[in-house]
DNA sequence: GCTTGCTTTAGAGTTCACTCTATAGTTTAT
DNA sequence: ATAAACTATAGAGTGAACTCTAAAGCAAGC
């Protein structure tokens, strides 16, 4: 598969994927080089990039990624290892999932004071003064 | 409550707090200035920065923030128009969480896959071949 | 009164993750 | 055979959100 190929299968540009592989997420089981130096990507580039996105939507660096990729890949770490750091991404996605709950609440605390706001101004100064640092008034 | 009390409460630099200033995040309400030109912050300036913690997390710009804050600190918007803002924010939070449901799965299989590695690689490698595209390699 | 530590400003520098440009070689379609 | 569309490289540029520096004034403790 040619870079554009992968682009457009992924979502990407050709500088993104470009610029990932300089960064060192991808290997030789990922791209290989033709006769003509093009790059030619196997499914595994693409099953590569989709882990990727799914761990920069945790918040992940590229670095971070890198590092655990290469790990993986060269096997530096025991199997242990990786396991605690997937227990670790998963406690800190279980710690996310938290805040955000806490951050539903707040909206939905700005949600009805808004609504009071306009049907009952007094009602919703009431509501104002027991909030406990939720809202931006 | 002069700057530096204000950063170590809320755990930034005080280049931030600046920073933040300077785009526009804060208004006559959070912050004034004494004779000998020093910023006072007040209690509101805490919940702002609250705020700004609180919807960052959410991945929303400084200049997101500061446009709703605008709005809101002039009135510029119907409380409809903050409502109508406030619930397309949830339903983004909502769409989050799903996501991490699915991530938190992706990391249960890569876990499952890694301990039977270590205990009966046969049957991880029947393991990762029914996998749907959800692990690294 | 002097030192240390705070405050101010303007502006430069950093990091991350792209994003684009220029230049040049290759492939494909007509 | 030529043009359009793709590929390659090195390197410059971008935008967001800080982060730091320099030079100066102000404040508090000894």
């Amino acid at each position: 598969m040619k870079i554009q190929e992968l682009a457009v299968k992924m979502g990407l540009s050709v500088h993104t994927i470009r610029f990932y592989e300089k960064e060192g997420l991808f290997d030789s089981r990922h791209v290989q080089r033709e006769k003509n130096n093009y790059r030619n990507y196997s499914d595994e580039a693409v099953e590569r990039l989709q882990m990727i996105k799914k761990f920069q939507g945790l918040g992940c660096s590229l670095a971070e990624l890198k590092e655990i990729f290469q790990d993986h890949d060269t096997n530096t770490k025991t199997h242990q290892q990786i396991i605690d750091w997937i227990e670790q991404k998963k406690a800190e996605i279980e710690q996310k999932k938290a805040e955000y709950d806490q951050v539903l609440e707040t909206l939905e605390w700005m949600i009805a004071y808004r609504k009071l706001l306009m049907t009952d101004p007094q009602k919703a100064e009431t509501l104002f003064k027991a909030r406990t640092s939720v809202s931006p008034h």
